[in-house]
DNA sequence: AATGAATGAGATTTCATTCAT
DNA sequence: TATGAATGAAATCTCATTCAT
């Protein structure tokens, strides 16, 4: 019988549980206030069981967290691979990233709560690179737009950064107030602002 | 001897350095891993002595947050006060931000660490209620700048907060990286993507 | 298997040795001065395992002095359904209540010791109805004795009370002396205090 | 100038201020539970002030506890020295020690409180030598009785305790129930139980 | 003598991790 | 593999005592 690839199908689907489990608590604590009760409640396993899948809270935390910026990483990928002009692929950018918060916002809170000086160095440094190449990533689409002369020439890198906390600043901002998200006309006032700024 | 007024200025000599010490700890660790261990020894002073001018760790890290609020705001406040036409001031507030910034890294890394969802819910409130007071303020110098003619007649609000998260996502990212937060091309780059985006 | 049972069982034994070794600290040291450490020491345990057993030191309290009056209750009734002439019962009365306050130096302790004013309300809640309980039964039967005319009709409430106060007043001080609570002698000297006074 | 004495006599009332915020406190929280910083406030001194007057937070028990007894020792001579037969002076007795209880509350708990196993083995034995006296007081009363053939030749050690027991018994059974304490009724009572028992 | 800030030992409580079943 | 009871280190907070003023 070959039921060895359904035995492991089994475990990582169970280990997705507990991943997901890990996600909501952690976004909901913080990685320090989060407790493993909660999250092997969460996950309908004892609290002993997360050991079988991760070594301990960190690595948990770890994986967690590395998972969910492949996912975000892999997505924005798909975006700048679409056959767009530039100004029309940063709108599509701009939504899908408000799309992407929305439905995960643990994963938007994450992405605030934890990013800075975190405590464990190897998840910063992870963290760290996944935002470099998220970087060179966007970068490439505003080198393009220069390059077609529909951007003017200003520092790409400088460029990146400055639509991604554009879009998650406003993400977290309506997290906060209570207010959708991914709303058509914040997309829209999000792509305003970052092609022509708010000069008349 | 007159000396209640000497007495009640080292009083107030000594709260500072605790909440200094408690500024630095709970901006490195967060509220949670920051212990009062740390905190203690950073003031010099013995654990016990720190509730002799706090009545909890969440007192200490509320009044310590409040009051880098406070002195935030009233920055903020002077730059808006200052008579300056509205692009301007803009610069100008661009650049006060990156100085405050990185004069107070800790006041930097709080903002992000903690604006989301803080258990403490009081403190969360009373952060709101300081992120509502400066978007009004800075919505105010968006609001003349129309009435001039020459800002754009988009959103105030979400102008402001677009603003701040520019800035803000800035000064995180330089920290990050190492780099100088308050940077003369930083600060002209934010100020013409906001002004004038990034289209040629 | 049906191990269930055992674990449970095995589970309520473990709780029991808590509660013993917490009565017996409780008795000596009183509520405020006991130490968990003390406690988890005698019961063999480590200090945090007491809190899978009991939400904190008040609830351990609390339960162990529930369920001393719970049992001392219980030995009250057997006593007081006994088919005994009125004078004959108050006779076994008092002999019970010394041979329980003998085997149970701890309860005799509790007893006087947290009776008064105990700042947890609930727990002097708990207490006051178990007297006022024990203080409803013996009444009945001094009316029973009036009833029967066997014994004067005096206030069957103040009545009851001074049989406790002498009978556990007499215990307290053969504890404290390093006398035999339950003396025969002593049994025979209450009973005739009781029934028939000093006078001559 | 003699103004030794007054500073003395200053001195003293001081002491007494703090002797009765702690007799206060102390009763009603226990010695465990009562905090100098409480009974300074109370006595409206300082907290290190007490110092000055008492070695440690133990010393000012115990010379608290030990004045009280003195001075219910005191009364009780007084009682035991009036001419009276043997039942007036029972009822005389009565009467005073549930008037000194209703006076001293704080004294009435006490005496319930600490009697018992403290753990300040020196303030034990000198409760335990004021009981002994007192003892030995009320037997003499008892003896006296049975010399004049009034009482019953029972055993007077036993008598004395179990007057005493009866009516501490009775005071704190009324200050728990919140009833008057110097209860002419209850004194009545008393003293008739004692003398005569509740047979008919 | 009086003060009260500072101390630090010690108390309660939490929780990541282990391990016998 | 899954469990969850047990552990004990570490955290927060209290308070008797000291001491410089």
């Amino acid at each position: 019988m070959d039921n060895k690839p359904r035995k492991e199908r089994e475990r990582q689907a169970k280990k997705q549980d507990i991943l997901k489990a890990a996600r909501e608590v952690f976004a909901q604590k913080g990685l320090h206030a989060a407790t493993l009760d909660e999250i092997a409640e969460k996950a309908e396993f004892a609290k002993g069981t997360l050991y079988g899948y991760f070594q301990s809270k960190d690595d948990l935390f770890a994986s967690m967290l590395e998972e969910e910026l492949v996912k975000f990483e892999q997505c924005i990928i798909q975006v700048l691979n679409l056959p767009l002009a530039p100004a029309a692929k940063v709108e599509k950018l701009v939504k899908t990233m408000l799309l992407v918060f929305e439905q995960n916002e643990d994963f938007l809170r994450l992405l605030s709560k934890e990013r800075p000086g975190m405590s464990n160095i190897q998840v910063g440094e992870k963290m760290m690179d996944h935002f470099k190449t998220l970087t060179r990533l966007v970068s490439g689409m505003v080198k393009d737009g220069i390059k077609e002369g529909v951007f003017a020439a200003k520092d790409p890198v400088r460029t990146s950064v400055a639509l991604f906390n554009l879009v998650h600043g406003s993400a977290m901002s309506s997290l906060l107030n209570h207010k959708k998200i991914n709303d058509p006309e914040e997309a829209k006032f999000l792509t305003g602002l970052f092609l022509n700024g708010i000069k008349a």
